[in-house]
DNA sequence: GCGGTTTCTGAAACCGATTACACGCATCTG
DNA sequence: CAGATGCGTGTAATCGGTTTCAGAAACCGC
């Protein structure tokens, strides 16, 4: 179907070598011969086979990227970032979901290896680093999401979120709570545990009163079972630190179902500003986490880190900061003087 | 770095063509080869080099998937339904956003061409049709979904949303309602176009009085200013279908801002059911797409077609159904007899 | 015990590019 | 003007597999 290099070559009168070199420029040609080269490149729409061509390089414009899953709304702008930063540099992305699964998460990176990718984003957040080994030994760069400092051909990005975290506290501060609870993701989430840590720390620093810590994982459902249990507890905080805005919006849910007003009776704070935290009833008060941003920086990192002689990782750092929209409010304790009071309304 | 075929055969005292042949079950091969062979391929934990296989047989284990952009709600299901399809049987996927961007459609498919995947899946259900051409030309399957009917190596996936909008309009007839407004998908879509007529049709056919017949595009700015429009008219639908839950959810809001209250005063309906809808206040009722589904019956679509000998396009079908949550409820002119109290309680 | 299969294996051509090396020729340089 | 330099190009090796073809060995039935 395709034509080769060979067919370009004699149609226009000169050797495959000439025609490559036209092709890369790679080397210094006669303008006359390099005209009449392209002219047969267009006329038989000649394209070259990138299979023969990385065999003979030795080297793939493919890199990796690694997610969890992509219907977790967390991910699509970081695949955004990720893939317009190397289409713009030639490169191709192949993009791998583990189904938050670690058999197949050693599968794709398996797969990955064998496709010779030139560099791979492990945005799982997972603690598992596995593969992290057969990666690095096959000489292809890797970049990590808050996973550890950077070594060898492996960097990190490390999300700050004690930022956002501290001016979502400072908020609610003002705001005049006294009483809150929090509702982290999974225990094995590098990501869920500094924010959990995080946030414990920040408000007893403030002297909150922490009725409750629980650890949930990062799903909606998640998150309106979690706020159940609180609900069935004897006193309501006045404000929930959620650990992603699945997990706040499934805790507005739970809330309005238990006849609970979001922000007068309990104010909700999420994490993330995912696209639709915007879009909830009432809009999501939420700490965004720059995550377009992420994912070209990751690539990034992994494009400077190969360039690299002496290909060494290294740590980037990302910002967070809040977001104040209508989930968050006074309490209305303050009004009325008592939490038992608020409770009550909400049954 | 990684090892050869020639290695792994001098090491098992063989030649690479049976060791090609072993890993590729393609031959009969003497049990103890086999397993000797296989011992050393264990030891040395060798893979072969996918561009060297593809480059030898001449076909790409690739699959190209084109849509519009991955921030679209729409998208992430039909990538997983895709993807796993693919990885199932053992195929890659390579993703292109076209950011609604006809240039950036011709590049991508450029590419695709060149990375010599099997076949391309484009869901980006925009009129444009250009690409295909080169594509089939250069052997490369091509399944669309919703335009037009199949040829040869095209195959058309018609998402046949007659079902789901006749469903919406006998619900919101048996709910009484008598005055609807439409607000359609951008023109140059033919998925948005076949919709605005079907809802027109239907409606008209129903008798309802079709207050207002706007296009819009497909995001939540837009479903808000064409509600801001039909707030300011003089009389308000009862009732507001949406081209897709993007615009429906937007719609929501710009009511919510005018003080109308859903489903009380105007009863809302999208399109699509993304993961969203259930989360909105109120959960929206909106016709669903089967939209994993259609991203796994597009890859088989593409998988069957090219396995035939005379490879000929298939046409496919999917239903759609409406899923009623509480963003519709009967209109409050049945009870207040007259649209125009309603108008005034919305000011 | 012999021709005819069948089973297993190796040698070598081939896929379509890249690139090291060599060579011819024009241009400098002293 | 001899020798050095540099430019433009071709030849051929190479990347790491797959596959055709053919040959050796084992197996078969009569």
């Amino acid at each position: 179907m395709s034509h080769t290099m060979s067919e370009v070559a004699t149609r226009a009168g000169v050797s495959k070598a000439t025609v490559s070199r036209v092709l890369n420029r790679t080397h210094t040609i006669a303008p006359e011969t390099e005209r009449r080269v392209l002219e047969v490149v267009r006329q038989l729409k000649y394209h070259k086979n990138v299979h023969a061509r990385r065999l003979a390089t030795g080297r793939s414009d493919l890199f990796g990227l690694v997610i969890s899953e992509i219907i977790n709304p967390y991910f699509p702008e970081l695949i955004r970032g990720f893939q317009a930063e190397a289409w713009d540099r030639g490169f191709d992305v192949l993009l791998c979901n583990t189904e938050y699964n670690s058999q197949r998460r050693v599968s794709v990176i398996q797969k990955l290896i064998e496709g010779d990718v030139r560099g791979v984003a492990i945005m799982t957040a997972s603690l598992d680093r596995s593969g992290t080994s057969e990666l690095t030994a096959a000489g292809i760069g890797v970049v990590f999401c808050n996973l550890g400092p950077a070594e060898r051909l492996v960097s990190n990005i490390s999300i700050d979120y004690q930022r956002g975290i501290a001016q979502a506290i400072e908020h609610v501060v003002q705001l005049g709570h006294r009483h809150a609870a929090v509702i982290a993701g999974p225990e094995d989430n590098r990501t869920a545990v500094i924010i959990k840590q995080a946030l414990v720390a920040g408000l007893n620093e403030r002297k909150l009163i922490l009725s409750a810590v629980v650890n949930s994982n990062y799903r909606v459902d998640a998150g309106a079972s979690a706020v159940r249990a609180l609900v069935a507890a004897p006193e309501l905080p006045t404000v929930i630190f959620c650990g992603n805005d699945l997990i706040a919006m499934g805790a507005m849910n739970a809330l309005e179902e238990a006849g609970v007003r979001i922000p007068e009776d309990v104010s909700v704070i999420g994490i993330d500003d995912i696209s639709f935290a915007f879009l909830a009833r009432p809009p999501l008060t939420t700490i965004r986490v720059p995550r377009e941003r992420l994912g070209t920086i990751a690539f990034q990192a992994l494009d400077k880190m190969l360039q690299l002689k002496r290909r060494k990782g290294v740590d980037y750092y990302l910002e967070t900061d809040l977001v104040i929209r209508r989930s968050t409010a006074p309490p209305r304790s303050r009004e009325l003087g008592s939490a038992g009071l608020l409770l009550e309304r909400a049954r």
